[in-house]
DNA sequence: ATCGTTTATCGTCGATGGACGATGAGGGCA
DNA sequence: TGCCCTCATCGTCCATCGACGATAAACGAT
């Protein structure tokens, strides 16, 4: 059921999209996932970020919780939150299919609108 | 330079990922998947925004390919590019699946605190 | 104890985003 | 023709983002 009330719903969905929605942030995870690149240093040098930038993406991802950090004194090792990116995937999915599924009304891509009964 | 994928893929992807993240644009893609709302206005009743904002995130939708505006004259009929929507979420999905797919190891520390620090 | 390494945080700066009101164009309709 | 309705665009304002350098904290090693 797919309401279409706006609820804080939204905007939770909203923020873990927004922390998706950067390049480096998705270099990031694309590094993480790759394994092997768990300290903030590794992901440094692969990006040619400043160290305090990616540490900033870092900081954003894990507030969104699509990562954890395990950060004990001098090195970190960050890792995927694997649960929060597949709760996020079995959210998004649905969603955009939804989005995508057939129209109920108004003409969904006609070149010329032809509209007369609306509402 | 082990493995920066340096695509400006991420790019685009981000692009599309920015303009889905923001809780009024969800609710737009809402409204116009419900159906009958293809008219700005009706979204504006629906939103509870002005009408320039509304208008404004109709055109960062559309920027990024995700509705398809039809405007001819006074009246506007915006709908969902269903086979755009289809394409991001055929992109999106396996992405984020590959992000929470099999975790290769945190070679270089192992600290044994891998999942938790969720402060 | 001191040094070196690693990382988070702070402060700053420019750019962008998001919201609004006002304006103007484009057609319907009386 | 003139009025009204609808929508896109412009200009503005404030907040946030993204990047950086500099600094400080936490530990291992010497």
């Amino acid at each position: 059921m797919v309401m279409t009330a706006p609820l804080a719903d939204d905007d939770l969905l909203a923020l873990r999209l927004r922390a998706l929605a950067h390049p480096a942030r998705l270099a990031i995870l694309r590094a993480l996932a790759a394994g092997g690149k768990c300290q903030c240093g590794h992901i440094v040098r692969g990006l040619s970020l400043a160290q305090s930038t990616v540490s900033q993406h870092l900081k954003v991802l894990k507030e969104a919780g699509l990562i954890a950090g395990t950060i004990e004194g001098p090195r970190s090792c960050y890792g995927i939150d694997r649960e929060a990116v597949a709760s996020l995937a079995r959210e998004i999915g649905p969603l955009l299919e939804h989005f995508a599924a057939e129209p109920p009304a108004c003409a969904t891509r006609t070149p010329d609108a032809r509209e007369s009964a609306l509402v």
